[in-house]
DNA sequence: AACCCATTAGGTACGACTTATTCAAGAGGC
DNA sequence: GCCTCTTGAATAAGTCGTACCTAATGGGTT
């Protein structure tokens, strides 16, 4: 899933970045082009595409006569998908799960609400039926199809708040998802409460009520945020 | 501000990006490189750099035999400081001044709560002494002087969250507040209660008392939406 | 309609040269 | 003798130009 193989450009971009966001090169360490050249085989053309890729995520810094500088964590685009990505699959994964679960308790709620106000008559039929897939895929463990089910649904939500910004994050929530059920043990099937709230917010969202859609993923974060408590140390 | 003079690459990124997100270049429409190389007067090799920064963006598309495509707007990283910056200075700011704001509405109430538990000593007087700076430049004409407190307040709050998403927005507030201050026709003084409101939550936050900090910050958003809907059509 | 080939524009490689920084050695002053 | 300032050599990124590879496209042939 990380490593896509479309080009060489991709490849060492991949392997670089979940080097540095994972740490293995710490804050301060220093790369050589030439010697990145050397180790992927690939010309200093490649390299140097690459550089200015990461640079434009903050990730390193690059200055004459010195090298390419990684940049400590504080100055990171931890909004950039790709470095989320990375973050996720390297090792502080349970931080940052952390992190974004709290991003979402903050965002979703304030998006439900504008989405009981804004939501389409397609979006409102399409979130019902993704909140009834839920229901259908809670029990018997079908993970995968729930955790589709679930993606789809939060995503409805987000971009029918109306606003830019909510669906953008509309990835970062696949992504916050698709670890959980990964990632932290889940042998068994989805908490009942939390399915039964989909469906609840779903009813609200159709209804245009504001207040009760707030209320209610209010309640879902707070499951979630609980989840994480008792799953991560 | 936004046009540096430190090498090539920036400047035609900064240029490109300009274009690009402020619709001068709309989706679908098509760059070639070897005219970029031309029209700018540098090596392709620069061009190619630039372009994968823009891809990393995903404001461009490259393909080839086809050349660079201009992606749609719900593809773009609008969480990148460096598109929001393009984004601000560019044709739809009063609209992308609007999304900002309703992220902030929902961040950073969650964001004051949270500082409200974990702010240090340090960070609570800091707070206290940059709300007093706001009051005491909150009269005559002192709008820069106002503006600068008021940014360092905000990125305080967010920082004493203790969450790293949140922390990292301080930039996307810095460039709203910014924004508001020198674009919006803004010949008087602020709003005397939005500063008593800072006062408040600094106080708030130095008690620690999470349920007024995050009440006090909403009315300050509320506030600033206000402000948003009676200036801006 | 299916296939093939010429064309096109990005992808990669290599080598030469430029420029900003750094570091250290040497000149000068205290 | 020690410290500071200057100067210059070394270094690694920045830029350029060219040559060639590769994949996607579109048209022409069967």
């Amino acid at each position: 899933m990380t490593t896509q193989s479309q080009g060489l450009h991709t490849h060492v971009l991949d392997t670089l970045g979940l080097e540095i966001s994972s740490g293995q090169c710490p804050p301060g360490s220093v790369l050589r082009t030439d010697e990145l050249a050397q180790r992927f085989d690939v010309s200093r053309t490649v390299i140097r595409e690459v550089i200015r890729v990461l640079e434009s995520m903050h990730l390193v810094e690059s200055r004459r006569r010195v090298g390419v500088t990684v940049r400590p964590t504080e100055t990171w685009n931890v909004y950039d998908p790709q470095v989320i990505r990375w973050r996720l699959a390297g090792a502080d994964r349970p931080r940052q799960l952390r992190s974004l679960t709290v991003l979402r308790s903050a965002i979703e709620p304030v998006a439900a609400s504008l989405a009981a106000r804004h939501a389409t008559a397609e979006q409102c039929a399409e979130l019902t039926e993704r909140a009834l897939g839920m229901v259908a895929t809670s029990r018997g463990h079908q993970l995968e199809g729930y955790l589709e089910h679930d993606i789809a649904f939060h995503r409805i939500v987000l971009n029918a708040s109306g606003n830019e910004m909510f669906a953008r994050l509309g990835d970062v929530v696949a992504e916050v998802l698709a670890g959980r059920t990964h990632h932290q043990v889940m042998f068994e099937d989805p908490d009942p409460a939390a399915v039964t709230l989909h469906v609840r917010l779903a009813e609200a969202v159709r209804e245009g009520d504001p207040e009760a859609a707030e209320r209610i993923t209010k309640e879902i974060a707070v499951g979630a945020l609980h989840e994480l408590d008792v799953l991560a140390p």
